[in-house]
This record gives C-alpha cells, sequence and structure tokens, in this order.
RNA sequence: GGUCGUGUGGCCGAGUGGUUAGGCAAGGGUCUGCAAAACCCUCUACCCCGGUUCAAUCCCGGGCGCGACCU
C-alpha cells in the first residue's frame, strides 16, 4: 500500500510549496474533491469552515467521516486515510474566530510543507480562506466579549453617535448601517486609546503563498436540489440527537447553539418546542439557500479584486482542472 | 337560480379619488478578530368592459372568477 502511483512521487520531486483551494458553496461536493486529489497526489486537506472546527459538531457541519480504523501516528483527523487538518479542534464552548484560524491553518501548512506533501485548503468561509490565502493583517485588538456585550444594547444609531465623537473619519470607510461592523470599530479605538503598545498595523509581513483555487459553482437549481437532498440526509443520520447531545450531554447552552446558525440554529428552536418539525425544516433549507447565495456573492467579490480562480460547475470538472493544474506546475 | 361577500405584484397582506404600505420569496451586494454571523439594495401591483370625474386600483353599472349561505 505503501507503492505509490506513479503521480504520487511527483510530489516528492517537486520544491514548490504550492496550495491548492477547492473552494464554493455548501453542498456542492468540496469534500469529495478534495480528498480524491489528496489520494491522487499524495495529499493533506486543510479545512476551511468556521464550524468544523467544532467538537461533537459532526452532522449539522457536513464533516466527512472520521476513520475509525486507521491507527495512524497523525494527530490529524483522518478520512478515507487522509489527514485533515483544522478539524475537531476545539470544544464548541470556545470562542474562534479568522486570526487563529489563520495561525492555525499556517503552522498545518508549515507541517504539511515540511512532509513534501501536497497541501489542499477545502472549504466554504470564504472571509478565513480569503484571510489565510492573502496573509491579510487584521488590527492586533482581540475581541473583548464585556465590551461588546455591553456595546450591543446600545442602538445602531447611538453606537454610531459614539463612533463619530471618538473617530469621525472612521466613519467614512465603515458599514454604518451594521452594528456589528460599528462596536469593533469602537472596540478598537477604545482600546488603542487605553493600551497604546505598539502599532496596531505593524505585524511580521509573511511571504505570500504560491495557490491556486478552484470554485465548484453548480447551476442555482441543482445546488438547491442538492442541499434538500442532503439535509434529509442527514435528518436520518442522526442530526437531532446530535444538537440534543450537545445540549443535555456537553452542557452547550442553547443560546450558544443558536448562535452557530443553520440546523444548529434551526433544530435548537425545534427542540425548545417553539417550532413544529415542518416549519424547522422549512425555515432551515430557506437559510441554507441564502447561505449558499451569499458564499457565491463573496467569491465573486474576492475574483472582482483582482484573483482569478477556475470556475467550474461539477466534481468532475473540478477533478480534470485541479489534474492540469497540479502535473503543469 | 337567489342573497351577501370578495377579487391588490410569485405568495401573504394593508390602503387610498391624484405623491408608489409592509412582510415573505426571488435576485444583487457589503464584509479587515462573532462570517453558517450581521447588514444593505432592487423588484410600482391593484380581474375585464363601460360610465362618472380634470383625474379611478379606490365611486357607479355590467361581466367573469372565488367564497359563504339560501332554494
Amino acid at each position: 500500500m505503501s507503492k505509490i502511483l506513479p503521480e504520487n512521487t511527483f510530489r516528492q520531486e517537486q520544491e514548490k510549496n504550492f496550495l491548492l483551494a477547492i473552494l464554493g458553496p455548501t453542498a456542492s461536493g468540496k469534500s469529495d474533491v478534495a480528498i480524491r486529489i489528496a489520494q491522487k497526489y499524495d495529499g493533506e486537506i486543510i479545512s476551511c469552515d468556521s464550524r468544523q472546527v467544532y467538537r461533537g459538531m459532526d452532522i449539522g457541519s457536513g464533516k466527512v467521516k472520521k476513520d475509525t480504523t486507521a491507527t495512524n501516528i497523525s494527530s490529524a483527523f483522518l478520512s478515507e486515510t487522509i489527514p485533515h487538518h483544522l478539524i475537531d479542534i476545539i470544544s464548541p464552548q470556545t470562542e474562534y474566530n479568522v486570526v487563529k484560524f489563520q495561525k492555525q491553518a499556517h503552522s498545518a501548512l508549515r507541517n504539511i510543507f515540511s512532509r513534501k506533501k501536497l497541501p489542499i485548503l477545502c472549504g466554504g468561509t470564504g472571509f478565513w480562506a480569503q484571510a489565510f490565502l492573502e496573509n491579510q493583517i487584521f488590527p492586533e485588538i482581540s475581541p473583548d466579549k464585556k465590551l461588546r456585550k455591553m456595546l450591543e444594547k446600545k442602538s445602531r444609531e447611538e453606537l454610531l453617535e459614539k463612533l463619530i465623537s471618538l473617530d469621525p473619519q472612521k466613519v467614512a470607510s465603515l458599514d454604518i448601517s451594521n452594528p456589528l461592523k460599528i462596536i469593533r470599530a469602537l472596540e478598537i479605538i477604545l482600546h488603542k486609546k487605553t493600551s497604546s503598545k505598539k502599532d496596531p498595523t505593524s505585524r511580521k509581513t509573511v511571504s505570500p503563498l504560491d495557490w491556486k483555487g478552484i470554485i465548484i459553482n453548480p447551476p442555482r437549481e441543482i445546488l438547491y436540489k442538492n442541499i434538500e437532498i442532503r439535509l434529509n440526509q442527514r435528518f436520518e443520520e442522526g442530526m437531532i440527537e446530535e444538537i440534543r447531545n450537545l445540549h443535555y450531554n456537553q452542557k452547550i447552552p442553547w443560546s450558544r447553539l443558536e448562535s452557530f446558525g443553520l440546523e444548529y440554529r434551526w433544530i435548537t428552536r425545534h427542540l425548545l418546542g417553539k417550532i413544529s418539525f415542518e416549519e424547522m425544516r422549512e425555515k432551515l433549507l430557506q437559510d441554507i439557500r441564502h447561505y449558499a447565495k451569499r458564499q457565491g456573492t463573496w467569491f465573486r467579490r474576492w475574483e472582482r479584486q483582482g484573483r482569478v480562480f477556475s470556475w467550474v460547475s461539477s466534481k468532475e470538472e473540478a477533478l480534470a482542472v485541479a489534474k492540469d493544474i497540479i502535473e503543469y506546475l
């Protein structure tokens, strides 16, 4: 089994630190494609999914099935004998965010390169993917839960007023109709004032990554149909049980579960008796479609900013394009 | 057959004699430490015909459709 296919040797020989990204909306088949590429070219997967990082959130977040037979030494999550990084890394109680992801993804990446494997970033969280792949720099002011909680009670108008009084210039470059954005802006300003350590924009620069991205973007109707089929499967696989368990056994508060959105949000509401199964299913389906749409918006915008992607409409096409990219590196 | 009621954009649903309710869906978009989150934009309709009127989706008459009740 360790006798490798001709394609596999290819990886060992090439010196470039190249990274392939498989992106796309939910239910587009990213995971399948990534695993098949990894199998063919001796790769490892870095998951880029803001919900799959959490332990116990399996069916609802669409994790690939874990290998239970494998006795591999790797600490990574294994599926189809392929290591998956950044899956199951923290408890759902823990706060996680882009910056943490950036750091961990980079360390996973270094790790994979050191073993001369092909890293494959796979996921639908566009914000995280872009932050990681483009080494985006964030102001070094970490979220302040207490402050946020306090500010959340205020109206958008009050928040805006406060922001204008503190930093009138900031307003121009901000989406001021969104309270969350104003809160973060305030958070940065207030902390800069109190703990004026170092210039928040200064940070070690990382050398740019050499990567190419494939976006799987099936026609809307097909995607929506897949979403529904997949949702039905998830119910059959015991997704409701999973969420019940997260609350009653893992003691995750309902409010926390709701905040995860989609399946976690709607099933929680159903478990609390607020809505019937049918209503929950309908609302959830609707929300997943909206989510898929937003994901598409993200990728289109990213491309408009100057990044070129290979857009494909099916898994097969994705595999063909991946083959071209990798074999002609 | 009769009586009463009703007919608004893909759906729900207010309303008015002349300046376009609203919600949902749909589509588009924003995003620099909550991103499966949060937020923004677009989508001028009033069943048909005739009449009244400067002007009708709104008033009157007729037709058609739907609903309820009566026979």
